[in-house]
DNA sequence: GTTCAGTGGGAAAACGTTTTCCCAATCGGG
DNA sequence: CCCGATTGGGAAAACGTTTTCCCACTGAAC
């Protein structure tokens, strides 16, 4: 006791425990406790506000580490993205931080490069700092990916379902559905001889939306050739794209369409086209609709998936730990090209 | 100690203490934590394996909310970046990841939005969460951010200079420097007829880069007149660059260059100039060369920040704890526009 | 045969919370 | 007036580390 004032004494204002508030309050630590969670049946009015005066004046803040050890999780949530420097997980990202942040929950964002090496490496330390909740977003199968879902840490894939079976919580949209869309436009418009260029992954939604591309085709009796499907191993999605698009423009095919399974790709491929400087270049429409295609790729049609909802949806999965909710949001297919919008949307 | 063998029954290959690993090598949890930590004067060569191996077998890591407690300290480094949706934000904190990764420390990336509010809330929870450093990509002055300098928590200023006053590590490059070089292309390129769209914000890389600028063409004998140069309350910086550009085109004036202090706000004046369908729109000059330039504005010449430097840089700052290193990193204008690039780089 | 220095390692304190008991006082009903 | 329930609040344990002492042992020098 004498020790622990003495120590008062020379810290006037730095960091401040729990203990501090106490004395200052006039009451014991745990009375302290309880008040800053909420406990409101164990202390009486003008106590509580008491110790509300105590924190306020020391600007208070209890430190998560000890919080952590007692209460054996933490208030850290892991988004282990797969490619920041994609715009739209960005967007995600940046979504999910602002309804976590509303929750008291502060996130944790990483890269994971799509590798899984690096995505185990980040499931370890987050386990150790007993994170709760890990959220992945374009998950990769890993070894630590199987072992983390035999434990109790709640886990959320968003955009691709889990690599290694068919369970766990769910956030994204139709691909599927999205893909066959795409073909529906397609016809439409009257654009009938497309390509389509995709990332040679197995993730589930790069493999619904191309499924859903060449069935929505091959329904309308307008099947996509063989030659103009491509999936070149070319190291990012932004070079995947320029070499498949280069492929195209050397075997001399004329596509009036290509469809690009995500935004990057397309970005890739009409850099070729630019660069080739082809009269009439293909209509082009991706996936993600990032968030400055409106403003950079204006001749870029895409499946806009709804960035602003996922925070929710991740908040709402985390809580309801109710095992493996899948929530599929509604896309929209963006329209561009034709005409130039008059006015930047927003 | 009945009690904790007791528990160890129970919990076969759950979360795991160090208590386990003492107890399946034979020796004390102080051994373990010493063999943890690399204290290799305390143990013999044999005692080291025996825990290893048993660190190995139980697949066990420590856990981080008891190190953070004992320590004063989490290996935790907040970056709290300004607009994630900037891409040379988002590529300077992939670097910063890597290079914080490397030294095993973890970094937590939080999105300010430039609200000082928002940046008040970060600091104290990252305060809370006893982060080995915070780094402040573009702060903006707040409250909290006074207070925290008087504690002992590295600070470290990323690109904008601490909006607080002359101390604070700060890492950037020469943004006066950057923006003469700018005016020098310009007229060396006869491009003497130059236009000059900046964010209305008074932070130091925006006041240095306008600065340059003017003095720079001022120096060549062709001052930027008053009416060229703009400034608009418009929101971001992608609407700032439209918002101004619009202005320029109802003006009547036909700059033959446009200078922007970011590539987002040349993008949002670009897109106005797309819409106008000017025959022959201006050159345009921005500041950043967000990564995607390449692939997505052909025609917009840049300053380059070096990104991939930075991650070293702030690494160096935080260790370096000397105070108030300056690092300043070299810049490099990328010319664009004139013809296109043959190939994309990388 | 004693000391002395060094080596290897253990016991226990400390870190800041939360939470489980436990206790004292008050109050209402019989 | 006594008894039981309720209310308000404190003491202390527990969480998983790191680190400071402290101790036992081993050789070596005397």
């Amino acid at each position: 006791m004498a020790k622990v004032s003495a120590r008062e004494e020379i810290s006037p204002a730095e960091g401040g425990s729990i203990n501090d508030v106490a004395r200052r309050a006039g009451v014991s630590i745990a009375t302290v406790s309880r008040v800053i969670n909420g406990v409101t049946r164990k202390a009486s009015p003008a106590t509580v506000a008491r110790v509300r005066e105590a924190i306020e004046a020391l600007d208070y803040r209890p430190t998560s580490a000890g919080r952590a050890l007692r209460q054996k999780t933490s208030r850290l949530v892991a988004v282990l993205a797969a490619n920041l420097a994609n715009p739209a997980m960005a967007a995600i990202s940046a979504s999910a931080e602002a309804a976590l942040r509303e929750q008291g929950l502060v996130m944790v964002l990483c890269d994971t490069h799509d590798r899984p090496a690096l995505q185990d490496e980040y499931l370890r330390e987050m386990l150790a700092q007993q994170a709760r909740a890990i959220v992945l977003l374009a998950a990769v199968d890993s070894p630590m990916l199987r072992k983390v879902q035999t434990l109790k840490t709640p886990l959320i894939f968003v955009s691709r379902r889990n690599p290694t079976g068919p369970e766990g919580a769910f956030i994204g949209i139709d691909n599927r559905g999205a893909g066959e869309d795409v073909a529906r436009w397609a016809i439409e418009r009257g654009l009938r001889n497309a390509a389509l260029i995709h990332a040679p992954s197995f993730s589930s939604a790069t493999r619904d939306r191309v499924a859903g591309v060449l069935a929505g085709f091959a329904a309308a009796g307008s099947p996509l050739l063989r030659s103009m499907v491509l999936a070149p191993e070319a190291g990012d999605h932004l070079m995947i794209g320029f070499e498949a698009a280069r492929r195209l423009l050397a075997s001399g095919a004329r596509p009036d369409l290509v469809v690009c399974t995500s935004d990057l790709i397309a970005f890739g491929a009409a850099r070729a086209w630019r660069e080739a400087a082809v009269a009439a270049p293909p209509r082009m429409i991706g996936f993600d609709d990032s968030p400055m295609n409106r403003w950079l790729a204006p001749e870029l049609s895409s499946i806009r998936i709804p960035y602003e909802a996922f925070g929710d949806a991740i908040v709402e999965a985390i809580s309801g730990a109710s095992e493996n909710v899948r929530t599929i949001l509604p896309h929209e297919l963006v329209e561009r090209g034709f005409t130039p919008e008059p006015n930047p949307p927003r």
